[in-house]
DNA sequence: TTGTATGCGTTATCAG
DNA sequence: CTGATAACGCATACAA
């Protein structure tokens, strides 16, 4: 039986309890070193009873690791997101890291800050979801010597190892989907190019398809849009007011919520999906499977995403190689009902 | 656990390159104290062209202060979770506090876990959603002296401060909107009990509904399935195995991808939503907008639900106070279409 | 106003 | 095998 000091206990607490010194309460804390049994055993027995945490900021003081990973997403509240974040809790828990989670709303100046709390914090390194690449925060990590990972953005060039989806290739099979299907005039609902993968790369594979095949771009089926609820409803709305033989046959959104909006509004005015018209989504998020029609999209692995990024930091940080690695991701065509 | 490449500086350095003592540098850190506007001007231009970063860990160390709150989640790819974490995060920002994030995927072992790593880092406090109350962990932790609100969950009996939903209520509410629209038999989709408040709470108030306006509770309608995404379309198909007048004409669901499920079932049945049947959810996630008809649900805040528990906290924090505050969170009917 | 010295809780070194 | 003791980077009481 031993008092419990009411103050927070500290190594020494231990030491003093279990009458040793506190090198050796360390050794058994770390398990290193040598200790005879019987005596780490009665340490064992004081740290049990006295429910001892060692100090993390303290331990890290004097090692100088972190168990500490930055994580920085553009907003937490989206499918993708959610996924992705789950995969890298997922991979990161076994080592016994924590994630700091920092949540930019798309914003550069926060997105600043959050790097600047991180580098307070000593986190070991970053894994950084991005929707474009910021270029000076970039080269102000890699000057710290910040150890990163880039998520859906590709930086290799700039010696940032990236783990990022074929979003042309997979916009642009998708597209050749709808073309097999017969389509000759498919709308398209993208977003800003600000947006690189999304609104840049997902666009670009959709034009590819039409000219590998012949078809004419025209400018009239691109609507660009945002990603508000509103957006997918909106742009379809766009598209519909072209009539006769101007009209598309197809949608491709560049989302699946932009996607399931496009239906809602395909639904309010009677046109039936996919008879009257196609639609198709990228991303395979929840809702795809659950809409009727069921959407057909584009899958990708995002919280394997997450898990292969937050393994590439693990291997980074302890190789302590950073030759920029590129992962790039698998995905697959999910057809279903609505094509 | 990995070093940290470790060319840092250290306030010492920044001292020298200032030719001061490291105390006025530390003065100027923290706007403490005086320090004559001249010397102050060249610590600053010290640490601006050094690109200086206190270290958190020391900082903390020598103040007994952390900047980190430990955020618990039980899954975090679901729109709930998304959205209080949204609100948390915007809440902990402008305190430039950093949100440490663990997913315990509902398990008991994990949960545990985290709360011992956050222990670890020295946690200024712990935000804990949660679909059931954790009585063993609960007294660790008062017994530990960590400050925590618990959200989704009421235990402010056992001295916790809690942010809740008066979910019983709201459900409530919504099947007597249903009776109101004269339904007579409406079929229940629900969870488990081990989920207080969606599998228990919600239900009761289903019950009180029926009970209140004299119907009889058929076992029959109710349905018990799970959060996997097939069970909403499962549930329904169940129900549908009623006949004539066995048959019930609404289905209240306990979540909206539990209603958003059994519509998909119902479309598929050709059964028309609302003519037929109606169906309402709970919770109105971004899905019951989006989806034809529009889905009828109860409207919960839940960005704001998360920031109040962060604010909640900071309180507690500054005013040492810990009174258990119980905050209950408004709530409202999003009719719309389904019902 | 400014600088010096001390200690926060750990680990690592180095003698016993 | 074990135990003093010196850092780790910072804030702060105390001196100057």
């Amino acid at each position: 039986m031993v008092t419990i000091p009411d103050k927070r206990l500290t190594i020494r607490d231990i030491a003093a309890l279990a009458k040793v010194g506190t090198s050796t309460v360390s050794r058994v804390l770390n398990n290193s070193g040598y200790v005879k049994a019987e005596v780490r055993a009665r340490i064992d027995a004081v740290i049990a009873q006295t429910r001892y945490t060692p100090s993390e900021p303290a331990k890290q003081l004097k090692s100088r690791r972190s168990g500490l990973i930055g994580v920085i997403i553009p907003k937490i509240n989206s499918y993708t997101t959610g996924e992705v974040v789950a995969g890298i809790s997922a991979t990161l828990a076994p080592s016994r890291c924590q994630m700091l989670l920092a949540n930019t709303d798309n914003s550069v100046a926060q997105e600043q800050e959050a790097y600047d709390l991180f580098r307070r914090q000593r986190v070991a390194g970053v894994l950084h979801l991005a929707t474009t690449v910021n270029d000076p925060l970039v080269d102000a990590m890699r000057e710290a010597g910040l150890p990163m990972v880039l998520i859906g953005q590709d930086a290799s060039h700039l010696g940032i190892a990236s783990v990022i989806q074929n979003e042309r290739s997979a916009a642009r099979m998708m597209t050749e989907h709808l073309i097999e299907n017969g389509h000759r005039r498919i709308g398209l609902v993208t977003v800003g190019e600000e947006d690189i993968q999304v609104g840049g790369e997902r666009t670009a594979g959709y034009l590819e398809a039409l000219q590998a095949h012949g078809l004419s771009v025209d400018p009239e089926l691109i609507v660009r849009t945002s990603f508000k609820a509103e957006a997918g409803e909106e742009a379809a709305e766009r598209l519909l007011r072209l009539t006769g033989s101007r009209r598309c046959t197809a949608i491709l959104a560049v989302t699946d919520r932009l996607a399931v909006g496009a239906m809602a509004c395909l639904h309010d005015h009677g046109i039936r999906v996919p008879q009257d018209m196609a639609v198709a989504g990228v991303g395979d998020s929840d809702m795809a499977r659950m809409v009727r029609p069921a959407l057909s999209t584009v899958h990708y692995d995002y919280a394997g995403t997450g898990a292969q990024a937050a393994q590439l930091m693990m291997d980074m940080l302890d190789a302590q190689h950073s030759d920029a690695a590129r992962i790039v991701m698998p995905y697959r065509l999910a057809l279903r009902r609505s094509t």
